[in-house]
This record gives structure tokens, C-alpha cells and sequence, in this order.
DNA sequence: TTACAACTTAAAGTACACTTTAAGTCAACA
DNA sequence: TGTTGACTTAAAGTGTACTTTAAGTTGTAA
């Protein structure tokens, strides 16, 4: 940190603050996500408010939002209350596409652990006499 | 389907069939993942058994395993039994890593429930005098 | 004061997983 | 028999999200 009383952050502690690179960080300015502030010298510094933005970004991003979805978000965001019905409505929406790949993931999930059990049984002799995998799905009610 | 005794599909039946283009069955197949038969004529065919092999291949694909790990799983598995071990290590990992992700993306959909809450108090004009999202956060031990 | 790290910009490059195009072959139906 | 749709190939193009490069400026420490 260059100071320890004025919660400043070049972009360098900025980003190891939120877990981003520095090049990352001006590619997000650039798409309008993230608007730091500027000192005389033309040098980027952040504060401790846009630490929980980014934070709160990154969350969005990881429930499958898009960059430009995290710029339609941030355009409404910048128009003011008039704007949160839009915002929650694309939240919402977010939201119900996520549950969607939820479900298919947990679904992946279970294969890749009936396949790891079927090697294991293969590789311990337990899997009765070279039983193939659909087989062995079926066994458990598992399917596809 | 060209004929109903025979099992066998056209590229454009079995993309039907397992919920892919034709052209990504073929960069599949240059990848290595899938080895269709021929024709005399040179189109390829697929049977039924193929169907298994390419669904399987996309549970592995939706657990977050790259082209390139398919590509290393396929391989140990055209050299035989011999290769388990290192199949399932290969399986193991992936499981691991993606538990790891589950984990993430289970945190990044509270926050993004947090936030719809917060809207929702928001706009009924429950959540008390424009709390802010971080202390909203804080009242239900959530955090980040 | 000189060296060095960290910053600035615009633009080009990368990785991944396809998708599209172009040019041609082939099979079935009117 | 001719036209249409599905197939064949290799190569180029696309979209997303960065990452790297190049060329230059600035602040701090020896």
C-alpha cells in the first residue's frame, strides 16, 4: 500500500486486493465496469467501495453473467432506482438460466462418480465379470 | 434414420441424435474423441453404441474437462486395461477441481439471491432506510 | 543522479471451442 | 435426367475473455 490512512490503492494493490491482474483491471475500465479514480498524475487509484464492487462483480460473473451482461447491468445501475426493476429482472433471469446448468452439472457430476466407481470395482474384481458402464448405470438407476 | 434394422446413422441422424452439429462431430472425430465407420463411399456411419461414447464424453466435458484431457482419457483408453489406473487418477482430479468450482459457483448464486432479496425488500421499501448491500449482506452472516 | 519498478496507452496476440466457407461428390426422387 | 439435399475435405473465420507487447512516463531509493 503507498499510504496506510487514505484507504488509496494503485492499481497494482488493487488488484492483488481482488484477486484480478492489472491488465484485467483496465480491460473491465474499458468496458465500463469499474470507473477508478485519477490522480494529477494521471495514475489510476481505487478505494475501498470499489473493492466490494469488483468483489461483487466477480460473483456475477460467476453465476455465468456475460461481460456484456455486466455492462447492461452496470448501465442501468448508473441510471438511477428508476432502472432496479430492469436490474432485477436480469438478475432473475441470470438466476433461472444458472439453476438450469445447476441441475445438468450435478447430473455430469453423478456420471464422473459412477465411472470412477465403476473403475474402482473393475480395478478390485468387484464389478461383476466385465459388466460395461451402461450396465452398471443401470444397476443404480442412472441414466444416458 | 436411413433404414430401421441396421442400426446405423448418418453424421446428420446421429447429430440429431446426440444434440450436436455435424461439423462438431467431425472436429471431434479430427480431435481423436469419436472414430465413426465408413462407407464404401467414404461417409461415415455411426451406431448405436457411438451414442453411448459421445454422451459420455459430453458428462466429461460438463464437469470442466478440456478437449485436451478428453483427448489424454481417449488415448489410455484405446491402450487397454493397462491404463485404468491412470484413467481414473485422470477422473479423480477432474472430480476434485470440480468440486472445488461447485463450491464457487454455490457462493456466487448466494450473493446473486442475496442481491434479488435486496432489490425485492428494496423496492417494497422493507429493507430499512437504503441499507447498502454489504451491511445487508453482514445481517445474514454472508460475506464478500 | 541514476537505476529500477510501477505506471501509462493502443494495438496485437492467445486460447479455447467451435462455426463457416468453398469447392466438390454422391444418392434419391420427380 | 436433372435438381436437390446431404455428404466430403481443408482452411479460414468467430466470439469470449483476457494477455502480451511496445514505447514511453513517473516516483522512489541508493
Amino acid at each position: 500500500m503507498t499510504t496506510t490512512t487514505t484507504e488509496r490503492y494503485s492499481i497494482g494493490d488493487f488488484a492483488k486486493a481482488v484477486g484480478l491482474s492489472a491488465p484485467t483491471l483496465r480491460y473491465y475500465e474499458k468496458a465500463g465496469l469499474i470507473e477508478p479514480h485519477r490522480l494529477d498524475n494521471g495514475r489510476r487509484y481505487y478505494e475501498t467501495a470499489d473493492i466490494n464492487w469488483v468483489k461483487f462483480l466477480l460473483h456475477l460473473k460467476g453465476t455465468g453473467m456475460s461481460i456484456s451482461e455486466l455492462q447492461q447491468y452496470v448501465t442501468w445501475r448508473a441510471a438511477g432506482d428508476d432502472t432496479i426493476p430492469q436490474r432485477l429482472a436480469l438478475l432473475k433471469h441470470v438466476k433461472a438460466d444458472f439453476l438450469v446448468q445447476f441441475n445438468e452439472v450435478q447430473h455430469h457430476l453423478q456420471i464422473l462418480n459412477d465411472k470412477i466407481n465403476w473403475y474402482e470395482e473393475k480395478e478390485a474384481g468387484i464389478t461383476q465379470d466385465h459388466e460395461d458402464f451402461a450396465s452398471y448405470l443401470q444397476r443404480f438407476g442412472h441414466h444416458e
